[in-house]
DNA sequence: ACTAACCCTGGTTGATTACTAGGTTTAGTA
DNA sequence: TACTAAACCTAGTAATCAACCAGGGTTAGT
Protein backbone atom coordinates (compact mmCIF):
# COMPACT_ATOMS: atom_id res chain seq x y z
CA UNK A 1 0.00 0.00 0.00
CA UNK A 2 1.05 3.26 -1.33
CA UNK A 3 3.03 5.94 1.30
CA UNK A 4 -0.32 8.36 0.11
CA UNK A 5 1.46 11.70 -0.06
CA UNK A 6 0.33 14.78 0.11
CA UNK A 7 0.58 17.19 -2.52
CA UNK A 8 3.00 20.65 -3.59
CA UNK A 9 2.65 23.44 -5.60
CA UNK A 10 5.12 23.78 -8.37
CA UNK A 11 5.49 24.18 -12.16
CA UNK A 12 3.59 21.48 -13.20
CA UNK A 13 2.00 18.71 -10.47
CA UNK A 14 0.68 15.09 -11.64
CA UNK A 15 -2.18 14.74 -8.62
CA UNK A 16 -2.84 11.51 -7.42
CA UNK A 17 -6.04 12.06 -8.76
CA UNK A 18 -4.81 12.19 -12.27
CA UNK A 19 -2.24 9.65 -11.80
CA UNK A 20 -4.52 7.43 -10.59
CA UNK A 21 -7.20 8.06 -13.13
CA UNK A 22 -5.08 7.39 -15.86
CA UNK A 23 -3.87 4.58 -14.21
CA UNK A 24 -7.55 2.96 -14.57
CA UNK A 25 -8.07 3.99 -17.15
CA UNK A 26 -4.82 1.80 -19.04
CA UNK A 27 -6.25 -1.07 -17.15
CA UNK A 28 -10.10 -0.64 -18.36
CA UNK A 29 -8.79 -0.16 -21.32
CA UNK A 30 -6.52 -3.48 -21.61
CA UNK A 31 -9.86 -5.88 -20.69
CA UNK A 32 -11.37 -4.73 -24.07
CA UNK A 33 -14.69 -5.06 -24.04
CA UNK A 34 -15.36 -6.94 -20.62
CA UNK A 35 -16.43 -5.16 -17.72
CA UNK A 36 -13.55 -4.78 -14.57
CA UNK A 37 -14.45 -3.73 -11.48
CA UNK A 38 -13.48 -1.14 -9.10
CA UNK A 39 -11.86 -3.82 -6.62
CA UNK A 40 -9.82 -5.59 -9.19
CA UNK A 41 -8.71 -2.10 -10.69
CA UNK A 42 -7.52 -0.93 -7.43
CA UNK A 43 -6.04 -3.88 -6.75
CA UNK A 44 -4.40 -4.40 -9.88
CA UNK A 45 -2.90 -1.19 -9.86
CA UNK A 46 -2.36 -0.98 -6.23
CA UNK A 47 -4.61 2.17 -5.49
CA UNK A 48 -6.87 3.03 -2.97
CA UNK A 49 -10.02 1.75 -3.27
CA UNK A 50 -12.49 4.22 -1.57
CA UNK A 51 -10.84 6.81 -3.38
CA UNK A 52 -10.78 4.90 -6.69
CA UNK A 53 -14.07 4.58 -6.76
CA UNK A 54 -15.23 8.06 -6.35
CA UNK A 55 -12.81 8.86 -8.98
CA UNK A 56 -14.64 6.40 -11.52
CA UNK A 57 -17.66 7.99 -10.87
CA UNK A 58 -16.06 11.46 -12.05
CA UNK A 59 -14.99 9.58 -14.91
CA UNK A 60 -18.11 8.44 -15.84
CA UNK A 61 -19.72 11.24 -15.79
CA UNK A 62 -17.39 13.12 -17.93
CA UNK A 63 -18.41 10.47 -20.35
CA UNK A 64 -15.14 8.46 -20.69
CA UNK A 65 -16.78 5.70 -19.01
CA UNK A 66 -19.90 3.55 -19.42
CA UNK A 67 -20.96 1.76 -15.84
CA UNK A 68 -23.54 -1.43 -15.14
CA UNK A 69 -24.72 -2.22 -11.10
CA UNK A 70 -25.24 -5.69 -10.01
CA UNK A 71 -23.99 -8.47 -10.43
CA UNK A 72 -21.10 -8.85 -13.25
CA UNK A 73 -20.91 -5.10 -13.48
CA UNK A 74 -17.81 -3.09 -13.98
CA UNK A 75 -16.67 -0.42 -15.85
CA UNK A 76 -15.77 -0.37 -19.45
CA UNK A 77 -14.66 2.52 -21.82
CA UNK A 78 -17.24 4.62 -23.53
CA UNK A 79 -15.11 4.87 -26.47
CA UNK A 80 -12.35 3.61 -28.40
CA UNK A 81 -8.80 3.37 -26.49
CA UNK A 82 -7.38 5.26 -29.37
CA UNK A 83 -10.10 8.04 -29.19
CA UNK A 84 -9.18 8.85 -25.27
CA UNK A 85 -6.29 11.28 -24.68
CA UNK A 86 -4.40 11.81 -21.41
CA UNK A 87 -5.30 15.55 -21.55
CA UNK A 88 -9.24 13.84 -21.86
CA UNK A 89 -8.74 12.32 -18.62
CA UNK A 90 -7.41 15.22 -16.76
CA UNK A 91 -9.42 17.94 -18.02
CA UNK A 92 -12.32 16.90 -16.22
CA UNK A 93 -10.59 16.14 -12.96
CA UNK A 94 -8.06 19.10 -12.41
CA UNK A 95 -9.82 21.63 -14.71
CA UNK A 96 -7.97 23.37 -17.68
CA UNK A 97 -4.21 22.01 -18.10
CA UNK A 98 -2.57 25.65 -17.52
CA UNK A 99 -3.10 28.86 -15.52
CA UNK A 100 -1.22 31.14 -14.61
CA UNK A 101 -2.02 32.78 -10.89
CA UNK A 102 -5.53 31.11 -11.33
CA UNK A 103 -6.21 32.77 -14.85
CA UNK A 104 -5.89 31.08 -18.30
CA UNK A 105 -2.46 32.27 -19.84
CA UNK A 106 -4.10 34.28 -22.73
CA UNK A 107 -5.84 36.25 -20.18
CA UNK A 108 -3.12 37.40 -18.43
CA UNK A 109 -1.84 40.95 -18.72
CA UNK A 110 1.77 42.47 -17.94
CA UNK A 111 2.90 46.11 -18.65
CA UNK A 112 6.33 47.67 -18.74
CA UNK A 113 9.12 45.10 -18.88
CA UNK A 114 7.21 41.99 -18.53
CA UNK A 115 5.03 43.16 -20.94
CA UNK A 116 6.20 39.63 -23.46
CA UNK A 117 5.70 36.72 -20.58
CA UNK A 118 2.17 36.22 -21.78
CA UNK A 119 3.91 34.53 -24.63
CA UNK A 120 6.17 32.27 -22.62
CA UNK A 121 3.06 30.93 -20.21
CA UNK A 122 1.33 30.23 -23.99
CA UNK A 123 4.53 28.50 -25.13
CA UNK A 124 4.81 26.57 -22.06
CA UNK A 125 1.10 25.71 -22.48
CA UNK A 126 1.68 24.80 -26.49
CA UNK A 127 4.39 22.54 -25.09
CA UNK A 128 2.27 20.36 -22.77
CA UNK A 129 -0.40 20.34 -25.07
CA UNK A 130 2.09 18.77 -27.87
CA UNK A 131 2.09 16.18 -25.45
CA UNK A 132 -1.25 15.47 -23.56
CA UNK A 133 -3.32 16.13 -26.55
CA UNK A 134 -1.27 13.49 -28.61
CA UNK A 135 -1.32 10.15 -25.72
CA UNK A 136 -4.08 8.05 -26.38
CA UNK A 137 -4.63 5.29 -24.00
CA UNK A 138 -4.19 2.77 -26.82
CA UNK A 139 -0.47 4.08 -27.18
CA UNK A 140 0.38 3.13 -23.54
CA UNK A 141 -1.03 0.04 -23.10
CA UNK A 142 0.78 -1.31 -26.56
CA UNK A 143 3.57 0.64 -24.86
CA UNK A 144 4.26 2.28 -28.24
CA UNK A 145 4.08 6.29 -28.15
CA UNK A 146 3.96 8.79 -30.85
CA UNK A 147 7.28 9.27 -32.31
CA UNK A 148 6.86 12.79 -31.35
CA UNK A 149 6.81 11.76 -27.60
CA UNK A 150 9.26 9.49 -28.20
CA UNK A 151 12.08 11.87 -29.68
CA UNK A 152 11.21 13.96 -26.08
CA UNK A 153 11.91 11.02 -24.20
CA UNK A 154 15.38 9.98 -26.04
CA UNK A 155 16.75 13.84 -25.56
CA UNK A 156 19.58 14.26 -23.73
CA UNK A 157 19.31 14.43 -20.16
CA UNK A 158 14.98 13.69 -20.38
CA UNK A 159 16.00 11.50 -17.51
CA UNK A 160 18.33 13.25 -15.18
CA UNK A 161 16.68 15.17 -11.75
CA UNK A 162 17.78 18.75 -12.11
CA UNK B 1 -3.95 46.30 -6.69
CA UNK B 2 -4.42 42.65 -7.77
CA UNK B 3 -7.24 40.28 -6.30
CA UNK B 4 -5.16 38.32 -4.73
CA UNK B 5 -6.40 34.65 -5.63
CA UNK B 6 -5.54 31.36 -4.28
CA UNK B 7 -3.95 28.49 -5.82
CA UNK B 8 -5.51 25.59 -7.72
CA UNK B 9 -3.82 22.37 -7.71
CA UNK B 10 -3.63 20.72 -11.55
CA UNK B 11 -1.22 20.53 -13.93
CA UNK B 12 0.20 23.16 -14.83
CA UNK B 13 0.37 26.43 -12.54
CA UNK B 14 2.28 29.27 -12.80
CA UNK B 15 1.85 30.47 -8.41
CA UNK B 16 1.34 33.79 -8.06
CA UNK B 17 5.26 33.64 -6.37
CA UNK B 18 6.95 32.57 -9.70
CA UNK B 19 4.64 35.45 -11.64
CA UNK B 20 5.67 38.21 -9.31
CA UNK B 21 9.36 36.99 -9.20
CA UNK B 22 9.60 36.71 -13.16
CA UNK B 23 8.25 39.94 -13.61
CA UNK B 24 10.65 41.87 -10.59
CA UNK B 25 13.60 40.41 -12.17
CA UNK B 26 12.30 41.84 -15.30
CA UNK B 27 12.16 45.07 -14.11
CA UNK B 28 15.75 44.23 -12.38
CA UNK B 29 16.83 43.53 -15.74
CA UNK B 30 15.55 46.27 -17.60
CA UNK B 31 17.16 48.66 -14.89
CA UNK B 32 21.13 47.47 -16.37
CA UNK B 33 23.13 47.61 -13.27
CA UNK B 34 21.17 50.78 -11.79
CA UNK B 35 20.12 48.90 -8.41
CA UNK B 36 16.27 49.18 -8.42
CA UNK B 37 14.46 48.73 -5.01
CA UNK B 38 11.45 46.76 -3.98
CA UNK B 39 9.61 49.69 -3.82
CA UNK B 40 10.22 50.95 -6.79
CA UNK B 41 9.33 46.99 -8.39
CA UNK B 42 5.94 46.70 -6.41
CA UNK B 43 4.51 49.81 -8.12
CA UNK B 44 5.95 49.31 -11.18
CA UNK B 45 4.82 45.97 -11.69
CA UNK B 46 1.73 46.33 -9.25
CA UNK B 47 2.78 44.02 -6.94
CA UNK B 48 1.81 43.18 -3.03
CA UNK B 49 4.93 44.82 -1.16
CA UNK B 50 5.47 42.99 1.80
CA UNK B 51 5.05 39.32 -0.32
CA UNK B 52 7.23 40.98 -2.63
CA UNK B 53 9.83 41.37 -0.34
CA UNK B 54 10.45 37.84 0.82
CA UNK B 55 10.34 36.83 -2.87
CA UNK B 56 12.98 39.12 -3.50
CA UNK B 57 15.12 37.73 -0.13
CA UNK B 58 14.64 33.86 -1.83
CA UNK B 59 15.93 35.17 -5.12
CA UNK B 60 18.96 36.79 -3.32
CA UNK B 61 19.55 33.61 -1.68
CA UNK B 62 19.21 32.01 -5.01
CA UNK B 63 22.03 33.85 -6.21
CA UNK B 64 19.73 35.48 -8.50
CA UNK B 65 19.73 39.05 -7.20
CA UNK B 66 22.90 41.01 -5.58
CA UNK B 67 21.72 43.50 -2.89
CA UNK B 68 22.61 46.69 -1.44
CA UNK B 69 21.47 47.94 1.82
CA UNK B 70 20.85 51.33 2.97
CA UNK B 71 19.83 54.77 0.94
CA UNK B 72 20.52 54.39 -2.29
CA UNK B 73 19.89 50.58 -2.08
CA UNK B 74 18.53 48.11 -3.93
CA UNK B 75 18.39 45.14 -6.23
CA UNK B 76 20.45 44.25 -9.52
CA UNK B 77 21.07 41.04 -11.41
CA UNK B 78 23.66 38.71 -9.57
CA UNK B 79 24.81 37.39 -13.59
CA UNK B 80 23.51 38.79 -17.22
CA UNK B 81 20.09 38.62 -17.91
CA UNK B 82 20.57 36.20 -20.91
CA UNK B 83 22.43 33.64 -18.75
CA UNK B 84 18.91 33.73 -16.61
CA UNK B 85 16.58 31.28 -17.60
CA UNK B 86 12.85 31.40 -16.63
CA UNK B 87 13.44 27.24 -15.04
CA UNK B 88 16.53 29.05 -12.66
CA UNK B 89 13.71 31.82 -11.07
CA UNK B 90 11.20 28.82 -10.70
CA UNK B 91 13.23 26.37 -8.92
CA UNK B 92 14.07 27.60 -6.04
CA UNK B 93 11.22 29.65 -5.40
CA UNK B 94 8.76 26.16 -5.73
CA UNK B 95 11.20 22.98 -6.32
CA UNK B 96 11.39 21.12 -9.52
CA UNK B 97 9.99 21.79 -12.42
CA UNK B 98 7.71 18.81 -12.53
CA UNK B 99 6.55 16.12 -9.99
CA UNK B 100 3.86 12.80 -9.90
CA UNK B 101 2.12 12.81 -6.91
CA UNK B 102 4.82 13.97 -4.94
CA UNK B 103 7.65 12.20 -6.90
CA UNK B 104 10.00 12.89 -10.07
CA UNK B 105 8.94 11.62 -13.03
CA UNK B 106 12.02 9.33 -13.09
CA UNK B 107 10.99 7.67 -9.66
CA UNK B 108 7.74 6.81 -10.62
CA UNK B 109 7.23 2.98 -11.40
CA UNK B 110 4.34 1.55 -12.82
CA UNK B 111 2.84 -2.30 -13.56
CA UNK B 112 0.34 -3.55 -15.51
CA UNK B 113 -1.35 -1.79 -18.15
CA UNK B 114 0.19 1.65 -17.43
CA UNK B 115 3.83 -0.03 -17.12
CA UNK B 116 4.55 2.49 -20.10
CA UNK B 117 2.99 5.73 -18.14
CA UNK B 118 6.43 6.98 -17.35
CA UNK B 119 7.55 7.95 -20.58
CA UNK B 120 4.37 10.46 -21.00
CA UNK B 121 5.21 12.37 -17.64
CA UNK B 122 9.19 12.43 -18.63
CA UNK B 123 8.01 13.62 -22.07
CA UNK B 124 5.83 16.38 -20.40
CA UNK B 125 9.06 17.00 -18.07
CA UNK B 126 10.88 17.05 -21.47
CA UNK B 127 8.73 19.57 -23.33
CA UNK B 128 8.41 21.93 -20.44
CA UNK B 129 12.08 22.27 -20.23
CA UNK B 130 12.40 23.04 -23.84
CA UNK B 131 10.44 26.43 -23.19
CA UNK B 132 11.59 27.38 -19.96
CA UNK B 133 15.65 26.22 -19.77
CA UNK B 134 15.74 28.01 -23.19
CA UNK B 135 13.96 31.79 -22.73
CA UNK B 136 16.08 34.07 -20.70
CA UNK B 137 14.92 37.42 -19.07
CA UNK B 138 17.08 39.40 -21.77
CA UNK B 139 14.74 37.59 -24.39
CA UNK B 140 11.53 38.61 -22.28
CA UNK B 141 12.98 42.40 -21.68
CA UNK B 142 13.66 42.19 -25.46
CA UNK B 143 10.45 40.88 -26.31
CA UNK B 144 12.44 38.20 -28.93
CA UNK B 145 11.83 34.77 -27.65
CA UNK B 146 13.78 31.85 -29.74
CA UNK B 147 12.53 30.62 -32.76
CA UNK B 148 11.37 27.25 -31.36
CA UNK B 149 9.30 28.95 -28.37
CA UNK B 150 7.99 31.21 -31.14
CA UNK B 151 6.78 28.41 -33.65
CA UNK B 152 5.20 27.15 -30.31
CA UNK B 153 2.52 30.09 -29.64
CA UNK B 154 2.12 30.43 -33.39
CA UNK B 155 0.62 26.83 -33.35
CA UNK B 156 -2.82 26.56 -34.59
CA UNK B 157 -5.09 27.23 -31.56
CA UNK B 158 -2.21 28.28 -29.05
CA UNK B 159 -4.29 30.59 -27.90
CA UNK B 160 -7.75 29.31 -27.18
CA UNK B 161 -9.02 27.64 -24.23
CA UNK B 162 -10.19 24.36 -24.59
C1' DA C 1 21.81 61.71 14.12
C1' DC C 2 18.68 60.87 10.53
C1' DT C 3 16.63 58.20 7.26
C1' DA C 4 16.10 55.09 3.41
C1' DA C 5 16.54 50.88 2.29
C1' DC C 6 17.24 45.79 3.00
C1' DC C 7 16.66 41.80 6.41
C1' DC C 8 14.33 38.47 9.55
C1' DT C 9 10.82 35.95 12.36
C1' DG C 10 6.51 34.81 12.73
C1' DG C 11 1.42 34.62 12.02
C1' DT C 12 -3.24 34.33 9.52
C1' DT C 13 -6.89 32.89 6.41
C1' DG C 14 -8.95 30.20 3.42
C1' DA C 15 -8.66 26.49 0.07
C1' DT C 16 -7.34 22.13 -1.43
C1' DT C 17 -5.56 17.36 -1.56
C1' DA C 18 -5.97 12.80 -0.48
C1' DC C 19 -8.24 10.30 1.45
C1' DT C 20 -12.26 7.40 4.71
C1' DA C 21 -17.12 5.96 6.49
C1' DG C 22 -21.36 4.32 5.82
C1' DG C 23 -25.42 3.86 3.71
C1' DT C 24 -28.66 3.36 -0.92
C1' DT C 25 -29.76 1.50 -5.31
C1' DT C 26 -29.44 -1.75 -9.08
C1' DA C 27 -29.14 -6.19 -11.15
C1' DG C 28 -27.94 -10.86 -11.84
C1' DT C 29 -28.34 -15.74 -9.46
C1' DA C 30 -30.20 -19.62 -6.46
C1' DT D 1 -38.33 -14.11 -3.57
C1' DA D 2 -34.30 -13.67 -1.06
C1' DC D 3 -29.32 -13.15 -1.59
C1' DT D 4 -25.40 -10.90 -3.00
C1' DA D 5 -22.27 -8.29 -5.80
C1' DA D 6 -21.57 -4.46 -7.60
C1' DA D 7 -22.14 0.66 -8.64
C1' DC D 8 -23.73 5.06 -6.49
C1' DC D 9 -24.23 8.94 -3.11
C1' DT D 10 -23.53 12.18 0.81
C1' DA D 11 -21.08 13.36 3.87
C1' DG D 12 -16.62 14.34 6.74
C1' DT D 13 -11.50 14.88 8.14
C1' DA D 14 -6.45 15.75 8.77
C1' DA D 15 -2.68 17.74 6.92
C1' DT D 16 -0.81 20.87 3.94
C1' DC D 17 0.01 24.99 1.53
C1' DA D 18 -0.59 29.42 -1.14
C1' DA D 19 -0.76 34.10 -0.57
C1' DC D 20 -0.42 37.13 1.83
C1' DC D 21 0.45 40.90 6.44
C1' DA D 22 2.86 42.89 10.84
C1' DG D 23 6.47 44.55 13.04
C1' DG D 24 10.72 45.03 14.35
C1' DG D 25 16.24 44.75 13.50
C1' DT D 26 20.23 46.05 10.68
C1' DT D 27 23.06 48.52 7.34
C1' DA D 28 24.67 52.48 4.93
C1' DG D 29 24.68 56.84 2.77
C1' DT D 30 24.00 62.42 3.87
Amino acid sequence: MGTYAHGRLLDVYISAKVDYAVRAMCAVADAGDRPVTAEALASSQGLPPKFLESILNDLRRAGLLRSQRGAEGGYRLARAAKEITVADIIRPLDGPLAEVRGLRPEATNYEGAAAHLQDVWVAVRSSLRSVLEVVTLADIVAGKLPTSVVRLTTKADAWVSR
